[in-house]
DNA sequence: AGCGCATCATGTGTACCACAAACTATTTTC
DNA sequence: GAAAATAGTTTGTGGTACACATGATGCGCT
């Protein structure tokens, strides 16, 4: 029957499970993900490429270390993603100025046009995703998740370890 | 501590990116689950396998079908989740009485011993994870997650017996 | 009775992502 | 300068979801 990516059944949460908000965020957080991939699947383009791309149209010139920062990505997760941004001329690596060592990240035109038509495609989805809330709750859900993931946040100091 | 505004040091999401409620989902969606697995892996348990046996603790027999739909598992990734459980000797397949097809699971009492304390290990690593908030807060929390994943998840059907 | 189709469990293969460890080239620090 | 720290890279592990194909079985309809 070929049903599309949304779930064919009426799976309910068990209840058990819906007590525990770290279940839910991390269920609904692979979700989210998902449905973001999909979203973006007209494009080629990764939501983990896709964040890249977010965050080097708003810099001018970033080094993949920080670009990692940026969206808490690990440094060797960048790398793939980078090849795969470059290799598709969405971004350029050039020699960075000052240290040999480091790339200096641009975003091209052609990835400025696909962050275009991306951020309309993620937006569509989080709209899909969020479509039982308010306008008003999902700033609340927003700011909630903010402050849990900033706190949670990346890692440096991995004491989350446990 | 650790929160840092986004200086030097301290991680902080990018600007671009915190607007995005879907990317915030995603991401401390899997920071959750590694966080999760973390936590139980002194018990040698996944958060695939915690949920699991969260729900079989609670219901007399079912079926490998019942429970994925239960916590929104595929039924391929169930049969090596079952495995697992099996021969670690936390659950139990048996014939079920009524379809051959079919396997009835039941919980051992190891099953639910580990359970209990995957539960308490599992409650520490939220509390870790909703550090920032505030109980009231979490509760909102909770409630606009449980409501965006009962839509996203499920179609609307909403029998979650309890 | 028999046939076709739905369903349960399963196996295989794909995709996404994070992270640890080891290595090279380079910069900093002492 | 030699040692320590850092940027980027490669490789391997762990966790998860899902599509698709298969074999066994159940079920409805003729």
């Amino acid at each position: 029957m070929t049903i599309g990516p949304t779930l064919p059944g009426p799976p309910g949460l068990h209840a058990a499970l819906v007590r525990h908000t770290g279940y839910l965020i991390s269920r609904l957080g692979s979700h989210a993900q998902r449905q973001f991939s999909a979203a973006l699947e007209s494009l080629a383009v990764t939501p983990r490429m896709w964040g890249a791309l977010n965050v080097l149209a708003s810099e001018e010139m970033m080094t993949q270390q920080e670009l990692g920062k940026s969206i808490g990505m690990d440094p060797s997760t960048m790398v793939a993603t980078i090849d795969e941004l470059e290799s598709r001329g969405l971004v350029q690596r050039r020699p960075h100025p000052s240290d040999r060592r480091a790339h200096a990240l641009y975003i091209t035109q052609p990835g400025r046009d696909t962050l275009a038509r991306g951020r309309r495609l993620a937006g569509k989805a989080q709209d899909q995703l969020l479509a039982p809330l308010s306008a008003e709750e999902r700033a609340v859900l927003h700011d909630l998740l903010l402050r849990v993931a900033q706190a949670a946040g990346q890692g440096t100091n991995g004491p989350i370890k446990n």
